[in-house]
DNA sequence: TTAGATACTTACAAAAAGGTATGTATTAAG
DNA sequence: CTTAATACATACCTTTTTGTAAGTATCTAA
C-alpha cells in the first residue's frame, strides 16, 4: 500500500538516520552491543575520546529513541548500567555491517594509493596513513 | 594480527561514518544505487528536498572518495550522468540495512505511541506522525 | 536578440554539533 | 574535615554543516 520508493526512502532512511547520526552514537551503540550491561564509567573508557557531556548526551537521545535501558542504583557511589533494548538490539546486526564495509573500504584504499603514486585520491586518503598508524601504535605497543 | 576490537572498531567504523555522514549523502548513494546512471537534474529532483549546492558537494565528496563515477558529454545543454562504482555499489546492502531497520523502528514507534498515551516518548515520536502523513499524502495523492 | 535548458559556482548567513572547563550530590574511608 | 569515587549538569565557545540566493557558461530555438 506504501509505493513510490522515494517516499519511503525519504521517510524510512531518515528515521535511522536521526538515530545513528552524529559522532558518537554508533560507537555507543556498538559497543553496548558488545556486552550485557555497562556501567557509564566503563562506557566512558571504552568509547574511545568521548567526553562525559557527549556521551550522556548520546545515552539520553537513545534512551529518549527506546534503543537503550538505563538502570539507576541507588547506591554512594552511584552506579548506573546501560543495556539495549530489543529494538536497539535489533539495529547491531546494522552496526556490523557498516563496521565490515569500512574494513573492506580500508583495503580499497590502501590498494589505490599504492597505484596513483600522485595524490588524486582525497581527504580520507590523506587520513589512512594516520588510520593505520594508529593501529599499529595499538598492535606493536600492547 | 589487529586486535583489541576497541581500535578496530574506533578505526573502520570511522572510516565508514566519513563516507555517509551528513544529511544527504545516503539518500544521493540511496537513489544511484537503484539506477545505473543518474543525470545530475534527475538526482535532484529524485532527491526530494536537496539543493543544488548540496547535491554537487555530496557527489563530490563521493566521487573524490571513490564511491562515485562522473560522465561528461561535451554537449549543450550540458550532460552529466553518475553512477556508483563498484566500491560504492558494495556499499548499498548496507544501506539497504538500515532502511529495513528503519522501517522496523517506525513500526515499534507506532506501537508504543497507542501504548503510552501519555508523551513518555521523545522527539522521535513527534516526527513519526508527520512522517506517516507525508506518506499518506503520497499514498492517497498518486 | 532573447529566452531556455543544464550543470554547476560563490558568497553569505543560520543552525546544529561538538569541545572544554568547571560544578554538584552523596557517602564512606582516612 | 578532607578526599575520593561515580554519574551526571551547565555555561560558554568553536567548528562544522546546512541553507538561501544569486551568478556563470554554452549553445539552440524562437
Amino acid at each position: 500500500m506504501k509505493k513510490t520508493g522515494d517516499v519511503e526512502f525519504r521517510c524510512y532512511f531518515q528515521l535511522a538516520m536521526m538515530v545513528i547520526g552524529g559522532k558518537w552514537k554508533p560507537k555507543v551503540l556498538f559497543h553496548l552491543g558488545q556486552n550485557d550491561t555497562v556501567r557509564f564509567g566503563a562506557l566512558r573508557r571504552a568509547v574511545f575520546g568521548i567526553s562525559e557531556k557527549m556521551l550522556i548526551q548520546s545515552l539520553k537521545d537513545l534512551e529518549r529513541d527506546g534503543l537503550v535501558n538505563r538502570k539507576v542504583y541507588r547506591q554512594v557511589p552511584p552506579k548506573v548500567e546501560y543495556s539495549l533494548t530489543d529494538i536497539g538490539r535489533s539495529f547491531v546486526p546494522v552496526l556490523n555491517a557498516m563496521f565490515h564495509w569500512g574494513q573492506s573500504y580500508a583495503s580499497y584504499l590502501i590498494a589505490q594509493k599504492e597505484k596513483d603514486h600522485d595524490y588524486q585520491t582525497g581527504d580520507v586518503l590523506e587520513n589512512i596513513d594516520e588510520l593505520v598508524q594508529t593501529d599499529n601504535e595499538h598492535i606493536t605497543v600492547k
